[in-house]
DNA sequence: CTAATGCATTAGTGCCCACTAATTGATTGA
DNA sequence: TCAATCAATTAGTGGGCACTAATGCATTAG
């Protein structure tokens, strides 16, 4: 129950559960490129914050960058979110499990 | 952007993001049902920390309780998953049909 | 009845984190 | 060249959160 190593579940979590953060990876998802100052407007945050989300997101393996000149534009790699596919799908194999003993069930009790 | 309003994905994120917590919810559900003392045991945390996790859970819609005699048996609700299901099925690209199963589950299992 | 067990809740504490303001370095425009 | 723009980083701050210790309330056992 000790969980003291840095899980990749917990990572991807952690990133996305501030609503200002998912917000920005939300924006750079729908944007195929943008940069940090297209990000900032209208954030309702400072551009430094912006920084530090996006930072956050890259450790994470949400987002990726290109720099071009004095813009960063970001990207988003989904990929990142596979740890925390992988995890809700573990449970949607107890389910299948569960469903399918229910019908199992439901079938010997009326067949 | 300013997203004052309670969201229900931020509500999960937020109740799933710490690994103890995480963790609690992970027994829960392998069990069918579960006592707080048995959560407890292991769990490397006081009995007081355990009630405070199942109560943020419980209002994440993710855990539901049954209480008998001094006892209180705690079970998992699926349907909690949902709004970061939906989410997910969003933005990840990659999964989307592994995630469209998993939500058909959840409508056959939440009817 | 009395002691013990199970659970929730409270107050208190330390820590982490989201944010701001300011600075710095780099690049571009006039 | 000099000013302006873009982005990252830092120090500092307030607030929230995970946890403990302790208390209270039921319920059960002896």
């Amino acid at each position: 129950m000790i969980e003291a190593a840095p899980n990749p579940v917990t990572a991807v979590m952690r990133a996305l559960a501030d609503p200002t953060r998912r917000a920005v990876f939300e924006r750079v998802f729908d944007s195929k490129e943008i940069s940090v100052a297209e990000l900032t407007r209208g954030s309702g945050v400072t551009q430094g914050a912006i920084s530090q989300h996006l930072k956050s997101l890259k450790q994470a393996g949400l987002v990726a960058e290109r720099a071009e000149g004095r813009n960063v534009y970001y990207r988003a790699a989904p990929q990142g979110l596979e740890p925390l596919v992988t995890w809700i799908d573990h449970y949607g194999v107890f389910w299948r499990e569960r469903l399918q003993n229910l019908r199992d069930l439901l079938k010997e009790i009326d067949p």
